[in-house]
DNA sequence: TGACTTATTGACCGATTGGTATAAACTAAT
DNA sequence: ATTAGTTTATACCAATCGGTCAATAAGTCA
């Protein structure tokens, strides 16, 4: 009956992400989202309610479409190694592309977690506990294969790769070169050998 | 000929730092600040010029109080696989007892890294700089004392272990918990084995 | 065409932002 | 007592904050 929107709902989550991703929740305007969006108050809250709710819908949309989907790739490869290998390749690989160093939007969130309400920590948790039980299945799988030594502890070992996959985010949002994060990365694989 | 302040400039600055700590620069507030140091406007720019310059204090003073004078004492333990580990031990203690959970500010700032001005992250790299050269500086202790296998590279091992705690001080902020936060440090202990 | 529904626009809202200015009260050294 | 500097307490500033609302425009139906 009515009238459809003239803009993307999907598209203009996608730009709020890109704000939010790089500057965080609170140092994100409103202004911000309307020249990102490239509409007027009036649509934005009548699409989206609040920036708020713009928020929880851009970080659900980043952990099911980033994160959860590139990994499902890597897994697809059945080479446990090689899909470690492969995933500190793209975050290195990502994090330099990006000139905005936004670095991973789960990751930024979760360092801002205690300021945020319990839905966002939710989906962060949700999010970044998949990146573990990731790690984990690749360990047991490549235990299996033997690829991975016995002695290596599955549940332990993907804690330490979960460490050094966000301690490596935050610092290539600055702080480290290219080399440094190859080390990173060099030591994440030495924690399966 | 005047009158002293009859406030600490280092107390205020150590309040100030708990606000900037555990929020962030963007979502303290003028007035989070006032409360915390428990002056008013008039005194709070006649002492500290600008929220940003206040900011910039506070940085410093962590850096050079919390992190360089703690690193400094584990050095003096001339046994250095025992001072990484009580490093770690005293990361997962602080995040633990913290109800806050602040985390580490550095930490915290090195990732809102691109969000600061020049002066903030040199004191940032610096500092993080000064931790990873701890880590390098122990490891090279150690393998001349026959602790840490002569196998393992000072330099890029420092940077696995400097990752490793990011990602703790990072993870610690409400995503891990006790045990989890102990894997790490587990596997950090595992990169100089 | 006219009725109905929805989207868009832009003005408007009170509250808060960081920061300035002012004046009076106070303290201490000259 | 004068003087310099600090404190408090306000009042004030323009700008921005997130959010609301009524009018208008646009599309779909009968």
């Amino acid at each position: 009956m009515p009238w459809e929107k003239n803009f993307n709902i999907d598209d203009a989550v996608d730009r709020a992400t890109e704000v939010f991703w790089a500057k965080g929740y609170e140092a994100t305007s409103l202004a911000d989202l309307l020249q990102a969006i490239g509409i007027n108050k009036g649509s934005f809250y009548n699409a989206f309610g609040s920036k708020k709710k713009l928020f929880t819908q851009s970080l659900l949309k980043y952990e099911r479409e980033q994160r959860r989907d590139i990994l499902a790739e890597l897994e697809s490869l059945e080479d446990p190694v090689l899909a470690i290998n492969k995933l500190f390749d793209a975050l290195i690989e990502q994090s330099l592309t990006d000139k905005d160093k936004k670095g991973c939007f789960l990751v930024n969130t979760a360092l801002d977690l205690p300021n945020h309400d319990i839905d966002t920590q939710k989906t962060v948790k949700k999010g970044l506990k998949g990146s573990e039980s990731f790690f984990e299945r690749q360990i047991k799988s490549g235990i299996q294969t033997g690829a991975i030594p016995k002695t290596i502890d599955p549940g332990i070992c993907a804690k330490g790769l979960l460490a050094l996959l966000v301690g490596l985010r935050v610092l290539a949002r600055g702080v480290f070169d290219k080399t440094s994060l190859m080390a990173i990365k060099k030591q994440a694989i030495d924690l399966i050998h």
